[in-house]
DNA sequence: CTCTATGCAAAACCTTTGCATAGAA
DNA sequence: TTCTATGCAAAGGTTTTGCATAGAG
């Protein structure tokens, strides 16, 4: 299996793009975080170790990343861009506490199964999907003496 | 089964909200496309009909509406927001064409079970979700001879 | 050398809000 | 009268782009 960071150059390759320090370095940072980051958040972690980054280099790179498949654009309730690993990752979808905003990872193979079905169904050849649950976690249920 | 102005019109008195004749003529717009459509086309369709009426009053209406719980807000990719009828339709998620944008209502029963049984699994209270499905739909995979 | 990458600033976009005035109850 | 609703313009927040300069191949 081969390294994201090989996938990465070969992807660049292929495209005839460049290398450069600072994709590298915001690919190592992101690659580190198994957080669902903002792009503000992505480019305040690169700062730190990074300080000359720019925002617009996070940005494009970010782009790149998602191009390749390495990463995917979360668009949880519709708000801002949040980016999620892929590579490794099996498909998952998410449930998200609207109290604290926690999100946990579901891995849930009846309802790909059935996702598929719906696809072959109507004729589409899919590309992808998105599931997000909403409601309240344990916790914030406790906190909110909810039933 | 009350009609959807009866609905509203209680929402307005729960409130302690008024009337107003931009109101209802937004809202009569709305209930007559059954597109999902954005705030702009919303207000293109309004002022065709009724000229005067204000971007933002078709904003801040479509929130009551939302609030009162006979439309919903849809965020499709993360994109712009846009507003589907909910009353007296059974919830249903989407099958959408990435080539051409066409969408179609998807309702399954058994995904339904399972996401319920998620909820449970996790101990949370549910308060809704959605699930998107993407793909080239059978029109456009014959202008694109894909397989 | 030639073409791409970067950083900055500014634009673009959609969504939301403040405020003075009009209108409902 | 006393609220709420409206329209306008302007603010907010995020995402995108133009352009001059730096840097990779």
């Amino acid at each position: 299996m081969p390294s994201e960071k090989a996938i990465f150059n070969q992807f660049i390759r292929e495209k005839k793009l460049k290398h450069s320090k600072q994709r590298e370095n915001i690919i190592d940072v992101f690659l580190n975080i198994e957080k669902h980051m903002t792009l503000d958040e992505l480019h305040g972690e690169v700062r730190r170790q990074y300080p000359d980054i720019s925002f617009t280099t996070v940005y494009r790179t970010m782009k790149l990343l998602s191009e390749s498949g390495l990463c995917r654009e979360l668009h949880i309730r519709g708000g801002i861009t949040r980016y999620e690993h892929v590579y490794g990752h099996t498909h998952h979808d998410h449930l998200i506490c609207t109290v604290c905003g926690s999100c946990i990872e579901i891995i849930d193979l009846d309802i790909e199964k059935q996702q598929e079905s719906i696809f072959v169904a109507n004729g589409f050849i899919p590309s992808g999907h998105n599931m997000e649950l909403y409601g309240v976690c344990p916790v914030c249920r406790k906190d909110r003496d909810i039933q």
